[in-house]
DNA sequence: TGTACATCAGTGAACGCGCGTTCACTGATGTAC
DNA sequence: TGTACATCAGTGAACGCGCGTTCACTGATGTAC
């Protein structure tokens, strides 16, 4: 304390209060991220928010029209790392064994990182899929993960694949996104929300391999 | 206005501002459920509620704790619509057939139910499945339907049917519940709040029909 | 059947809080000549 | 390179709102003798 004029306005590296003409809009996202994975979107406060910031309660309005708006980006961020750790996951997959065991595997570690998400990152699960509002849209189609696929377009992708390697009939392809997917959301959100809410790690586990076998058949 | 005295308090059959001594519970949580009805939980606000009953807004306390007692009530309340649903529509199955065909119609029977009722009372949808709270235990284990049974147990009971006419092997029975609930409860979340939304009516009819028949297929 | 009294189920006022949003403003930044 | 000016991105104060909850209260109901 009683440093020199000018300390608080310093805006080379340690940014005290800096922001000025410079970054708030992603300072925003960020921390706005941050209220997202400890409290889901509900949590999204624009004055919270912006004492995070450490910037005045108004100063987003400068950045976003309101705060769905606001929301809807931080959400939109959310399905982002979501696709990431989906994408990653697949990736991880050793190429080993023959294409149709190779295709299985990825499809399965992409249901595995569906509900690994979920799990460890409620707050951003949640807020990836909250209610909707005027800005809603944008949050599934905005572009994202590394490959620029939204976590819906990379199980197409894992689909494809089967259909290609020949473990699964041309004929069952359409369509075959909803079904894989609503399980795998569903058994998700009844963990987080629902009465599954008690399962023990050891049988969350269980359930969810038991989940995959049963979808993959069914396909 | 003017009338004589007395009639404020006049508690016979027009119940012009009754209560007292009364069922002011009930009628909270009949006043709750249109709540919840209209706008999901967060619409369950202590105030907007005794507005509604035409009580002062504190007259609740006499009767819950507080709001997220009231708002577990309400919840339960909507399960026991939801199990009644699910009763009702399977019920109302034709007895037509070999059992085998009557044991999955109704299992179909009831998976339409889960969906239709998620798609024509969202509120009470979101309300039965509502954010944890200390009472949420109740939600879950308060007997419920016409049977006492939840919309889980429910559930169970189609798939021990299947079993006793052997279209499912007794093997695959256990946790057969959380493939095809979750399968049902994620499509549901999905075109309530997720990317899902836009469907047309035909189309989520043709994926709930895909759905069931890969669950099936895969059970 | 009548009376004294405890309990019950309401009421009105108030507390303390936090929120989203708007407004007029100001100082810093960038731009044209 | 220097100056005049427009624009941009912040600020502080205020508006208007609604909420959950607590408190001391009061009048109606039920109960014991």
């Amino acid at each position: 304390m009683s440093m020199g004029v000018g300390d608080e306005d310093r805006s080379e590296s340690g940014d005290v209060r800096a922001y000025h003409h410079g970054q708030l809009h992603d300072a925003l996202l960020e921390a706005g991220l941050d209220l997202a994975r400890q409290g889901g979107p509900d949590a999204l406060v624009v004055r919270e928010l912006s004492r995070r910031v450490g910037v005045s309660h108004n100063a987003a309005y400068r950045h976003f029209p309101d705060r769905d708006a606001l929301l809807a980006a931080v959400a939109a961020r959310c399905m982002a790392l979501f696709a990431v750790l989906i994408e990653r996951r697949v990736g991880a997959v050793p190429p080993d064994g023959d294409q149709v065991a190779l295709a299985m595997a990825r499809l399965r570690a992409c249901g595995q990182a569906y509900l690994e998400f979920a799990l460890t990152e409620p707050g951003l699960f949640h807020t990836a899929f909250s209610p909707p509002t005027p800005y809603t849209e944008q949050i599934w189609h905005t572009g994202v993960g590394e490959s620029g696929l939204t976590p819906y377009e990379l199980l197409g992708v894992r689909l494809d694949e089967l259909v290609a390697v020949g473990a699964l009939p041309a004929e069952r392809r359409p369509g075959a996104e909803l079904s894989a997917w609503s399980a795998v959301h569903g058994y998700a959100t009844l963990l987080l929300d629902g009465p599954l809410r008690g399962m023990s790690p050891d049988d969350r586990t269980r359930g969810m391999d038991q989940l995959l076998a049963t979808v993959h058949r069914g396909l």
